[in-house]
DNA sequence: CTGTAATTTAGCAAGACGGCTAACTATTGT
DNA sequence: ACAATAGTTAGCCGTCTTGCTAAATTACAG
């Protein structure tokens, strides 16, 4: 890890915000979505031909979903394979709620 | 209502993009925080106090959580009274979480 | 090696976003 | 009526985002 030691409260921040900004484009929930149902792995090229954008935009979508860590993605051959990480999804999102709930 | 009828579906999804834009700024979650923990209901004044930026620019976020339907708003005399609507948030929120549980 | 397929990186332009200050509106108190 | 208080609206400006196309990278096939 390159990352330096650091409080706990500090990382749910930081994994809070930068997973809200990942959420906050229509076509990055879309992409967590088509991965759920499709089995929850698809390569970059499978992805992209579902969406109207342009493929190096969509990678960058991958990019900013990687980095908040909703995303995994494991090189096949010349293929990259985006894996979903619903438990990071749950797990963020679902303390984030926890403060409303009940 | 101003809203003509919609099918189900395009609400929630609106809904689900308008709640995450709100919720993409860590200042207006912080405000949602504040409102939570101070009983859930403040005025504007003392909402703005709490923090760094101007209060303009907190009307501002105000009114993006409001449009979203996160806080509700009532004159109160001069004040106006925010006050945090969990339900929303939960409903939203608990939705777009259910697609990645278990 | 050379070509081709899969994907990312670079770089640009248009628009959205968030900060500010200044000006405005509305309500209360004297 | 006047001043003060509470808050919003208007407008500007710099930064971030997102779309694109073109170029670079990487891996496999012949």
């Amino acid at each position: 890890m390159a990352e330096p030691r650091r409080r706990d409260a500090a990382k749910s921040l930081e994994d809070l915000d930068v997973v809200c900004a990942a959420l906050a484009h229509a076509s990055r929930r879309q992409i967590l979505l088509v991965l759920k149902y499709r089995g929850g792995e698809m390569a970059a090229g499978d992805i992209a031909a579902r969406f109207g954008c342009s493929w190096p935009t969509t990678t960058r979508h991958l990019g900013v979903l990687r980095d908040a860590g909703l995303i995994d993605v494991v090189r096949a051959g010349r293929q990259r394979l985006y894996r979903l990480n619903r438990d990071r999804m749950v797990s963020v999102v679902g303390d984030w709620l926890k403060n409303f709930e009940s």
